[in-house]
DNA sequence: AATGAATGAGGATTCATTCAT
DNA sequence: TATGAATGAATCCTCATTCAT
C-alpha cells in the first residue's frame, strides 16, 4: 500500500479502470475495455503494467491512499474528535460523490478474493480505515464527548459500516440520490448515537454544522 | 422473489453453486465448475435451467427467502420490539455462520449489476430487510423502547449496516473467528445505541440475554 | 423414394418438421424444437425415427411425393401436353401456396449435401420432375404444340428454373405476394416462349385459360 | 453492398470461407473449421471480423460485388443488348465454373434467413442481378432484338432462374460436367426463346459465338 | 512505447443421441 | 410408447497474455 511511484502513463490507466469499474462493474474490466478507454492497444497496457493483477493491485493502492487522504487532512485540523468523525463521514461522501468510480471498488471486492495478495492488501485498506476511525473515537471517548459505555473499535464498526452501506444504496440506486445529504443526515444520526446520553439532551450548542463544499 | 417451486434437481443445483460462491467467489461459479460439484455435464445442468441467469436468480429468491424466514420467524414469536430486534440480528449471524456460503452472496452484488433483473431483485432483497428492520424499529419508538429522536429509517441503516460489514469483516477474515460471538457483542453494542438514552443507565432489568442456539 | 410407409405419428412429425423448415429455415429443424412441437419429449422421437437423418430422407420422400403426385394427377387427365404442362405449373404454384411449408424443402438442398444417401435422393427427386417435365415437352414437340427448335431437355431445365426462381423469390418476399398469381403470369409467359413461333401471332383460340382452383 | 474496404488478412478468410461453403456446404462453415483453414486459431477470428455474421455478411458482399462486376464489365462493352445478355450468361457460368466456391453461395440462401439483415442483403444481391438483367433486356425490346410481347420483367425472371438451376444441377452432380459448356448450350436455347419470333428462322446472320475463355 | 496479430484456455450454450424408468 | 435426465461433442465467442515489428 505504500504509494509506489507511477507513472503519468499508469495513473491514466489507473483512472480508466476505475471509470470502467463504475460504469459497468469489475467484471467489465477487461484488457480489452481498459484498452479501448485509454486509447491504447492491449498489449501496449503490458508496458505498463506488468499483469491484469498490478493493475488491481494499484487500483486498491489508489483507493486506500485515497482513503488514507481524507484522514490524514483531517489529522492536520486541529479539531475536537466528534468534529474530526463528523470530517471523516462528510469528506467520505464528499469523495465519493466527485468519484463515484471510487465507491464502486467496494463492490468488487469480491474479485479480489482469489488472490491472497489482493485479498490482503483489501483487507489492510478496510483495516486501516477502521483503526484511523477508532483513534479518534478513542480520543472522544476520553475528552468525554463520545460515549464510553461502549468499545471505541465497536463504534468503529458501526460507523464505517454505516457508512459503507449508505454508499451501497446509493450505488445501487444508479446514483439517483445526492450521497452527501445523505450522508450528512446520515451523520446527524450517528452522531446523536455516540455522543454521549446526557449530551444529546442539550446538544443545541455542540450541534455542528454540516458544510457543504 | 415468490418462492417459485423448484425441483430437487434445481435446489442441489443452487446449493452447489452458493457453495461455490463461499468457495471462492462467483467469478468462479462457472457453469463448467458447477457442473463438476453437482456432479453432471455441464449439458445437463441446463435441463433444469434456463440459463446461468436463471440460477443467478434463484440463488438471490433463495437469498431472499432466507433472509425473509428471519423475519417471518420473529414476527411470529410475540416479542417487545427491542426484542425482536435482537433476534434479528442473532439469527442472521447464526444463519450466516451455519451456512457460510449464503453470506458469499453479499459480496456478490457486483455480479448482479449488469443484468438489470438481477439488479432489481437484489435491490428488493435489500430494501425487503431495511423494510422490516425499520418496521420493527418503529414499532419500538411507539412503546418508547427504542429512541424516537431519530427517524426509523435511518436506525434500520445503522443496523443493518452495522451487520453487513461485520459479516463483510468474518468473511474477509477466512471465517477465523465466530460470527454469533461477534455478533452478540456488536448487538450489545447497538442496542445500548438505539434504547432511548435514560435507559442505558439502568438498563440490567430489560437486559437481553444472549441466547447460543 | 418408395413412398415406405409410414405411421400416423411419423406423418405427424414430418408435418411438424416441415413446419418448422418454413418457419425459420432447416437451421432450427432440431430434436429439441421439433419435439416442442409435436408435443412430446425428445426421446420420444426415437421411437419413429432411429435419427434425425431419418426424418430429413423422410421429409424428402414426401416432397418428391408431393411432386410426384403432380404429375400423376395430370397425367390421368387426358389433356393436350400444352395444358398438361399449365397444370403442371399452376399446381405446383398451388401447392406451395398452400402449403408454404413445403415450398421451404428447396432452400434445404444445402444440408443434404453432407450425406450422400440424402444427396442422391434431393438429385433424385429434382431429376424426376426435369424427367416428367421433359417427356410432355416432347410430346408436345410431336404433336406441334411445343416448339421442336430446341431440344425438350433444354425446355425443362427453363421451365424448371423458372419455377423454382419464382418460388424462391416468393419465400424471400417473405410470402408478401400471392404466389398463384405470380405463378400464372409467369406461365403466361413461359407459354409464349415455348410455343412455335407461328402460334403466338394467332394465339388466341388456342390460349389457356388459367383456373383458379 | 458497398465494397467496404477489406484487409489483406479479411479478404484471406473470406476465401477461406467460401471454398469451405463450396466443399461442404455452408453448414460446415463453423469458426472451428474457418479458422483451422486460414491456419490461426478460432480466437484469431475475431481479431478480423466481429462475429461470424460479420463474415457471413462480408461474403454475401464479395459475391454481390462479383456479380456486379459482371454486369459492369459488360455495360462497358458497347454491344447490342442481345450480346450482352450473352455476356451475361457466359461470364457468370465463366465465374462459377473458375471458383465453383460462389456457386455454393446460391445454396446457403437458407443460412441468411435467420438473421434479417443478411437476409435483407441476400435479397438485394438477388434482385440486383434482376434489375441488371430486366435493363437489357428492355433495351433490346426497344431496339427490336428482344421479342417485346412479354415484360421485360417476366423474361428476366425466366432467364436468371434458367441460369441458377443450370447452376445448381451442376452443383448437385458433384461438377461433373463443363458447366461452360451446358451453360453456353442453355444460352442457346433462351436466345432463340428471347428474340423476337420473325427472327428466329433466319438468325444464322445474328448468330453469336460462344466464345470459350 | 506502441502496434497488430496471434494464442490457448476457458466462457455459456446447443446439439443429436441414449437409456433407465 | 413415452418421459426425463444425462452425455459428449460441438457451437460461437472472450479472456489475459505474448511477441515480432
Amino acid at each position: 500500500m505504500a504509494p509506489s511511484k507511477l507513472t503519468q502513463r499508469q495513473l491514466d490507466i489507473i483512472d480508466s479502470a476505475i471509470e470502467l469499474i463504475a460504469d459497468s462493474g469489475i467484471q467489465n474490466l477487461t484488457i480489452k475495455n481498459l484498452a479501448k478507454r485509454v486509447g491504447v492497444t492491449e498489449g501496449a497496457l503490458y508496458r505498463h503494467f506488468g499483469s491484469k493483477r498490478e493493475i488491481l493491485l494499484a487500483i486498491l493502492e489508489v483507493f486506500g491512499h485515497s482513503n488514507a487522504e481524507v484522514f490524514e487532512r483531517i489529522r492536520q485540523q486541529e479539531a475536537s474528535p466528534l468534529r474530526q468523525l463528523e470530517r471523516v463521514f462528510l469528506d467520505h461522501f464528499r469523495q465519493f460523490e466527485s468519484k463515484p468510480a471510487l465507491a464502486a471498488v467496494i463492490f468488487s471486492e469480491e474479485i479480489f478474493q482469489n488472490d491472497s495478495v489482493l485479498a490482503d492488501t483489501m483487507i489492510q485498506v478496510v483495516q486501516k480505515s477502521l483503526d484511523e476511525v477508532e483513534k479518534i473515537v478513542e480520543a472522544g471517548q476520553k475528552t468525554g464527548e463520545i460515549r464510553a459505555d461502549v468499545p471505541g473499535e465497536q463504534l468503529a464498526l458501526v460507523l464505517l459500516g454505516s457508512l459503507r452501506f449508505q454508499v451501497v444504496q446509493w450505488h445501487l440506486s444508479g446514483y439517483n440520490f445526492s450521497l452527501e445529504k445523505a450522508g450528512a443526515r446520515l451523520w446527524h444520526t450517528l452522531r446523536s448515537m455516540v455522543v454521549p446520553q446526557e449530551s444529546n439532551a442539550s446538544s443545541k450548542e455542540t450541534e455542528l454544522e454540516v458544510e457543504s463544499l
